[in-house]
DNA sequence: GGCGGTTTCCCGTATTTTGGGAAAAATAGG
DNA sequence: CCTATTTTTCCCAAAATACGGGAAACCGCC
């Protein structure tokens, strides 16, 4: 039996959360934050902050700002961007100016290749993608508390809604932990103690995100995705989406460690067999797990 | 007029660097390494040193590995990786081992999504790449004094050598500086200054690549390939692969900012007109130049 | 529920980071 | 090629805090 997920049209969908963290900040908040930051953080915290300053809207940053953004010195500034572009995670674009470095792109690399989820990803994906028109296939990761998508099978973009809707540059794109058929499917599968903590440490987001507001009632949420062993959303994530999401388990059985999603136009959806969907869903996820290293 | 780089049997075809720094050491080596890198450096740079660590042979490492590698006692090593962890550079993979964490994809997407090279690269490599068959392009760019591979366009292997010699997973593919066709394009185009920077710092590496045994030498070698606007190699990367290679500058022309080069088979090559396939691929550095955001 | 290994916590000491300014580089302009 | 401006490094005394050792807490596992 396949469960939809009721549409809550009031929530708006989901930005992209890596472009979330807006740069605006009043000047007053600057320097409360940077206050903030300097208390209790010690020089290694505080030095790696610095790679939060980078946004796709800012991907460029001069050291005067980081000084003004986090309260540092000169001399600190410097060090820690020393420190950073010594190890090649910054690198100078000219004068005066940071961006991140060739490091990151190395060490992406070296992820990319020693990943075995992503592996049996590229082996199974294709002929997944290729078996419903107008789709794509999304394979998520979960690394301990955060789920984000690293490989994309199919089109680049969906046909809906009289548009395209495009989902570029998938790998490295974070998703809401609580929020999105790619993460339920995951969460839900998660044993149960993880879940007690994950609640008494991020129980404001849960319930912000609909997933409950008491334990009782997120574990019921959850247990039930469990049971159906897939999660379906219908314009959660866009008006003119759905999304179906399997678990994707290790070898062994012993624990998910990501999820499988397909990701359509909701008319297309709507003229689907859902049930044979989630089945083929659920195959691929059987297969992919069987080829994990 | 076309100029051939001389093939140097003597140089076996490199390794990727990679996967270079073995993880062969024996123990009194590890000591020997700890204690140096202990003299002198930070607490920021130290940290940061654990990222060094991993490896395509060894993406998971256990912290007791990282206090025996690097001499540091238990509370300094678990400092460190919480540091790191709570950054999302590293994640815990299971009890007591650690991999490379979710930050580093996320930031590298965020490098995608704003690397304007690679942008324009994306719009213009896919026509380079297929008007010549069994052929890749390769473009590359230049981070302070490291260049990397950041997209590859055309068939993941070049047939050659009666057999399939494949560049898989290219981006990130860190190439050494004073070697290869994609470098030199860079190098050499690189203003006077820089170039006589470089040789007084690792005038070793430079002789050692063949560059040259004096800042004379060096000169004249780049000086020639400045002007030849190309760098091409038969046999250098592979025994049965050709290079060629162009810089490619920054929009107002001002600075080199990479290279673009096509890889082929040897065989291939030969029965080419050079010069036309140098002419086609300046065509498009210098459209991609004007693409640069 | 108990067990081995992992991770955090604690705290005095001493090593190091820190910050301000001045020197040195690098860059842009003449 | 040389000068003016900005960026970056260097220096050093004072203060902060990273360090280390061990114990306690916290896992996951059997």
């Amino acid at each position: 039996m396949v469960t939809f997920m009721p549409l809550d049209p009031t929530r708006p969908p989901l930005p992209d959360p890596a472009q979330a963290a807006p740069a605006a900040e009043a000047t007053a908040a600057e320097a409360t934050a940077a206050e903030a930051n300097r208390a209790g953080a010690g020089s290694l915290v505080r030095m790696l902050e610095v790679l939060d300053q980078f946004t796709p809207d800012l991907p460029v940053i001069r050291v005067d700002d980081l000084q003004a953004r986090l309260g540092y010195t000169k001399s600190t500034a410097y060090r820690y961007v020393k420190a950073l572009c010594d190890a090649g995670l910054l690198a100078q674009a000219s004068q005066g100016r940071y961006s991140l470095g060739p490091r990151i792109v190395e060490l992406e690399r070296l992820m990319r290749i020693a990943d075995p989820l992503l592996q049996a990803g590229e082996a199974v994906l294709p002929e997944l993608a290729a078996e419903v028109p107008n789709s794509m296939v999304l394979l998520c990761s979960l690394y301990r508390d955060k789920v984000l998508c690293v490989h994309r099978e199919g089109p680049e973009a969906i046909v809906a809604g009289g548009g395209r809707i495009s989902i570029l540059r998938a790998r490295g794109l974070p998703l809401p932990l609580f929020q999105g058929a790619a993460s339920l499917a995951i969460l839900a599968s998660l044993p149960a103690p993880r879940i007690r903590a994950l609640f008494l440490q991020r129980q404001a987001e849960m319930a912000a995100a609909g997933l409950g507001k008491d334990l009782a009632a997120v574990r019921q949420r959850l247990e039930r995705i469990r049971r159906d062993g897939q999660v379906t959303t219908v314009g959660r994530f866009n008006r003119h989406l759905a999304a179906v999401s399997v678990p994707v388990r290790s070898r062994d059985g012993s624990q998910v460690v990501g999820s499988l999603t397909r990701i359509m136009a909701a008319d297309d959806f709507a003229g689907q067999d859902a049930e044979r969907l989630v089945k083929r869903l659920q195959a691929g996820a059987v297969q992919l797990s069987s080829k994990l290293a």
